[in-house]
DNA sequence: CGAGGGTACTAGGACATCCGACTATCTACC
DNA sequence: GGTAGATAGTCGGATGTCCTAGTACCCTCG
């Protein structure tokens, strides 16, 4: 049974919205704005990923990547590369792992700290993210289907979530 | 070291916009809306989760939960569940594996067609759901720190996405 | 009524994410 | 200086998601 691609015949979130009020569970508006986010952040990842594949790339990796790729030296902390990323440092370990293991990155010692692992980023790294980037450039990063202006409200909107997350 | 926490002097997003317009990639827009979306989901899981903890539930298994709580019969067969979380059909298995083991869920036969499972929610499933549905609204699930209009704007926003890439 | 195609679920494997614990190294302070 | 505390990265384990492949079963059609 491959993953059901027929369309339901209606909305599921709206549907759990009625259920939610149905059944007097609190924090509906919430409820269905947090359902929205994980459905749409499913959708993208699947997309930008399957553009990804043929560069042997997932979006993470390519995500540290470019990152690299627009630092003055071509390196960067693994640590300075967590914060910049917003993820686990285990998340970046695993991630360089990978990218050192396709010859995309290369772990160099730091000049003076001896803790800290620079990660530089390869010719090889830096002619693969400037295609892929193009390539995701060409899909619209998934969401050709929007109009700019819910672009903007999106990331709008959930500016405020971010900074009260103590993103920045 | 733990995952740093201390706040970034600058919003990552708005500093990668910067760079992919220097770097003359293209669909910036696109790309803000998405890793803003990733960046907001990562956000929201971790606070769900965290929410959910205290009841040995994660995201994923309350959403069955929750699904299977608003049926007639309390049963659904693993597939329409599949479909209505908008999951692969693994990752049911997956999902009714952990919360059979916890006695949230029975597997059990379907009356006609063997090749069908169908899955039913027990009576301790029922009031673990029901606990932890209130706990979710307590802290506005994750979203708290947002306004009602953009929490609707973003479900608005999103619904296009959704309807373009058929979910129903 | 038998074969073929479609449907339902599971097994195994690849990725990514997180957390807690551990080692190595730096730094500050007594 | 030398020791305690902070910082950097990695290891092992738990979750969740997806994909491909394989088994079991149903149903239609010749």
């Amino acid at each position: 049974m491959p993953p059901p691609d027929a369309p339901l015949p209606f909305d599921p979130i709206s549907e759990a919205r009625r259920n939610w009020e149905a059944r007097g569970w609190g924090a509906v508006d919430a409820m269905a704005a947090a359902t929205s986010i994980t459905r749409a952040h499913q959708i993208l990842l699947k997309r930008i990923d399957a553009t990804l594949e043929s560069f042997d790339l997932m979006f993470s990796r390519f995500e540290a990547l470019a990152l690299l790729s627009f630092t003055r030296t071509g390196t960067m902390p693994m640590g300075r590369m967590g914060a910049r990323l917003q993820v686990h440092p285990t998340s970046v370990t695993n991630t360089v792992d990978r990218l050192e293991a396709q010859g995309l990155v290369a772990r160099i010692l730091h000049p003076t700290d001896r803790r800290t692992t620079l990660v530089e980023i390869t010719p090889a790294g830096r002619t693969r993210v400037e295609r892929a980037a193009a390539a995701l450039g060409d899909v619209g990063f998934g969401l050709d289907g929007m109009e700019t202006s819910d672009l903007t409200a999106v990331t709008n909107s959930l500016h405020s979530l971010r900074a009260a997350a103590g993103d920045f």
